[in-house]
DNA sequence: ATGCATTGTGTAAGTTACTTACAAACATTG
DNA sequence: CAATGTTTGTAAGTAACTTACACAATGCAT
């Protein structure tokens, strides 16, 4: 019995991200001739459609010539009609992945108009993740939480506050000493109680509050540790002695909620996982107790997130 | 001007997601002939590379004939090469969408065990609310929320605590009167206080804390709303006026945080936004007043989010 | 071990799909 | 109005995929 072999996707592209042709199309529409925009008109009236059919069959729909589909293909940036029917599946397989609407078995029309926004810009806010956040800092985080005697968390301003209670939460079930809290002042004056061998863990999504980069200056100036989840370049950033940094654009839409908090809660993840892995059988046996005590106060099904 | 016509993706598909070709290869690997495992071979080294390669250049690199390609495309059930290309492009942009290593340009080796699972996790749980959760009921608590005269958000048990002081802070910002509490007795009290036309906000990932159900059922009992984000099927679900609930599988490593998380401040994201929406005006006046206010005490940067 | 049947595979021919070249029609500019 | 440039379709050429058939290899039965 053979093994399948492993999996090899080519070199990584150095480009940004791939573009979307469906994008082009219409971002290119009002630039196109009369008849490259009829071969628009039809791709968009069913794309998935347009994927399979043939040159002359987009061209029939079209009711234009099949060279004319070639140079609609090239109008828009592609190589030609096989370029195109790639990129357009690809671009159909990544919004059905991103924007399924049609799995959720709801008719569009009855979709409000922040449904997908708010989802796709916290899809991307993780996205965003996985291109600017570099394991190695987080390994290093890890590294340093973990041997930490101690680790304080601070955040202010609602989201960023929230975020600090989360830290707390994911880092003191592994057995570390962890506190938090939300108000500049007790911050401060926590961060001037820590010593070399503590950490100070913050987090800001904007990196310029002045009373978290206060809190970081205080404790880097007595010996502790400060690990930022940031914005780069911020001067939280700089200030910090590691920096965990995801740059999150803001949807423009005042009503819509910002997306980082995707992104940070998901550095803080990350830097949490990593931190438990190292230190793999203190860390695990602290959950096991922490499960085995919960137990206790309620019937479990299955796995459960610990303590609600 | 022309302005681009809509787009339509074509009818749904009643099949569940769409199959994942690179995963039927390598499921039937050891099924296939052995000229088809050649080819099979040939993709996989280079799958990108193979998307683009006439069906001469792919038998040409597995040292097979063309029609074997054709069969090989047959055997791993697609209609043929130029169907098989068009998976290939979809499964291959799906799957850097989710798995985008290569664009982090990290080399492999590195990555930590943990990487991809916690941020593969945290897309996942996302892609489950859009599953889901019906917009329907989005809307109906939304309508709730932005009609509501007085509204209390309760969470314990860590995270969820986290999520509810979230609520709040997104919900006042609207000009909306929220409250936050985390201290089951105080949960309780408050919600003896509420009065028809007021909502209680709750979250709880298990559904099953008795606090938190307690706290809703007396809410009820009093004449006012409830609503709660928890998971289906739960003692919670069912006592909520309006439940919006999410099945999030547990990722079964301890030391690896719950993603369900993310799932439920997207829902809570997606909520806010429809309160938002559902409020206008008034709830624009009541941001532009935050913003201004916030804009003295720190220079703004572009888009931001409002107060960190 | 041998013969027969089945399966696997390649070569060559046929079909489909895309591209190029050229001419005609239309639009723009002087 | 004439000249030039742009757009578009028809027809021919090229690329890519599929089918048919023959041969080789393998497996099974005697």
């Amino acid at each position: 019995m053979s093994v399948a072999p492993g999996i090899d996707e080519g070199p990584a592209p150095h480009a940004p991200a791939r573009p979307d042709i469906i994008g082009e199309i219409k971002d290119r529409y009002s630039g196109l001739r009369p008849a490259e925009q009829a071969v628009a008109d039809a791709v968009l009236a069913d794309v998935r459609e347009a994927v399979r059919a043939s040159n002359g069959d987009i061209a029939a729909r079209a009711g234009v010539s099949q060279p004319t589909v070639t140079r609609f293909c090239r109008s828009i940036g592609c190589e030609g009609v096989r370029d195109f029917k790639l990129q357009l599946a690809q671009s159909l397989a990544v919004g059905e992945a991103f924007l399924a609407q049609d799995e959720t078995e709801v008719a569009p029309g009855e979709l409000p108009p922040f449904w997908t926004s708010v989802l796709g810009e916290a899809r991307a806010a993780i996205r965003e993740v996985e291109r600017q956040v570099s394991p190695d800092d987080v390994l290093d985080a890890a590294r340093a939480l973990a041997a930490a005697a101690r680790i304080a968390t601070f955040g202010v301003g609602g989201s960023s506050a929230a975020l600090a209670l989360e830290a707390q939460v994911r880092l003191f079930r592994y057995g570390l000493a962890v506190d938090v809290c939300s108000e500049p002042y007790v911050a401060r004056m926590t961060a001037a109680t820590l010593k070399p061998g503590d950490q100070m863990l913050v987090i800001s999504a904007t990196g310029r509050t002045p009373e978290v980069i206060e809190a970081v200056e205080i404790a880097n100036r007595y010996g502790a540790g400060s690990i930022a989840i940031t914005r780069p370049g911020s001067p939280l950033a700089d200030v910090a002695q590691i920096a965990l940094t995801a740059e999150i654009g803001e949807y423009p839409d005042a009503l819509t909620p910002t997306a980082s908090r995707f992104a940070f809660l998901a550095i803080l993840d990350v830097v949490a996982a990593a931190t438990g892995y190292r230190l793999g059988p203190t860390a695990r046996e602290s959950l096991r107790r922490i499960k085995f005590n919960m137990l206790d106060t309620r019937p479990a099904d299955g796995l459960e997130p610990l303590g609600d």
